[in-house]
DNA sequence: AAGACGAAAGTGGTTGA
DNA sequence: TCAACAACTTTCGTCTT
């Protein structure tokens, strides 16, 4: 029955897949971790980790000196990746057996060892908190500079004393979200919650914290900033979300976004720019992506069309 | 049968006394 | 600390495709 697909379905799929897009318009924005099209904006593929060398090398000699020894340094290491590890056995390099005097020696090294690595509270508190780190930054596919800045503001928490009488996991959840927004990246309090055993409520207030004691300025979120994860999330095409992305503009421009949520706003513009566009997606749909409910979508719409004398083209 | 629309009552968070 | 308030949600009935 289904033996034969017909000509032009086939010759549609190649189009979705390989036209929009040609490869010399990728572009790679190391900051956002994202490979974005060019010409259309289109976000490709993001949660990238950056797996190129810490710097660049022109000449072979260059690279000799530069290679790096030992692993790269990571705040997201509870003590930045920075390990020298001393062994427990006896011996030297060569494996002789060591002088009792030095094996004295030795066993004092380790001791201080231990001692200044895993006994100050400050590491272990981190320790476990980057634990927690990776595996939200994980679940959430975030980047790795947001993973980075997160844990730099994690750090300062920790040492500003905030995290006393706090959940760990709460505060580094908060400390993602700073960092999420810090970077143009948005999730959603929600989202993150979802991923922790924290509560949203928690999670808020601790976030109101670090603002205030790290006297982090955090830019307000700009709807636009949504628009291409949730186009990507709702396999829209670049131009969609770019229409989306003007509505937004335009509408701020005329004062329309105060005081409104900016998860309803994305999605009500690229509700519209999905209609303009003729690639319908529901209500509902948009709305599940943008966390909120088909009402909010309406109501944002509504209001956006009137204000913005819209032509919403019927269905022919 | 599913989507779009709108009214009405309920909820959580902010603001200002 | 409390009440007022705006924005958003929930719920439900109706109309359209």
């Amino acid at each position: 029955m289904s033996e034969k697909p017909s000509k032009e379905e086939g010759s549609k799929k190649e189009e979705k897949e390989s036209v929009p897009c040609p490869p010399e318009a990728i572009v790679f924005d190391p900051e956002r971790g994202e490979y974005i099209c060019s010409t259309t904006g289109e976000v490709l593929e993001e949660k990238l980790v950056n797996q190129g060398p810490e710097w660049r090398a022109f000449t072979p000699e260059e690279k000799e000196k530069r290679a790096r020894i030992g692993g790269p340094l990571s705040p997201t290491v509870h003590d930045r990746g920075l390990t020298t590890l001393i062994d427990w056995r006896d011996r030297d390099a060569s494996g002789k057996k060591l002088e009792p005097k030095k094996r004295l020696e030795f066993l004092r090294y380790r001791k201080w060892q231990i001692r200044s690595r895993i006994q100050s509270s400050i590491d272990r508190n981190l320790a476990q908190a980057m634990n927690e780190l990776n595996r939200i930054s994980n679940q959430l596919h975030l980047n790795r500079a947001v993973r980075e800045e997160a844990a730099i503001i994690y750090r300062k928490a920790v040492e500003k004393g905030l995290v006393r009488g706090r959940s760990i996991e709460s505060v580094v959840a908060a400390s993602v979200y700073v960092a999420c927004r810090l970077k143009k990246l948005p999730r959603t309090l929600d989202e993150i919650a979802q991923h922790t055993r924290a509560n949203r409520k928690e999670i808020a207030r601790c976030y109101r914290l670090l603002v205030k004691e790290l006297q982090i300025k955090v830019p307000i979120v700009d709807p636009i900033d949504y628009i291409p994860r949730m186009g990507s999330l709702l396999d829209l095409s670049g131009k969609t979300m770019n229409i989306a992305a003007k509505i937004v503009k335009v509408a701020k421009q005329k004062a329309l976004t105060a005081g409104k949520d900016p998860t309803g706003l994305a999605a009500a513009a690229i509700y519209i720019a999905t209609l303009l566009e003729n690639e319908r997606r529901t209500q509902k749909e948009i709305a599940n992506i943008a966390g909120v409910t088909e009402v909010t979508v309406r109501n944002r719409y509504k209001e956006l069309v009137s204000e913005l004398n819209l032509d919403i083209p019927e269905e022919e």
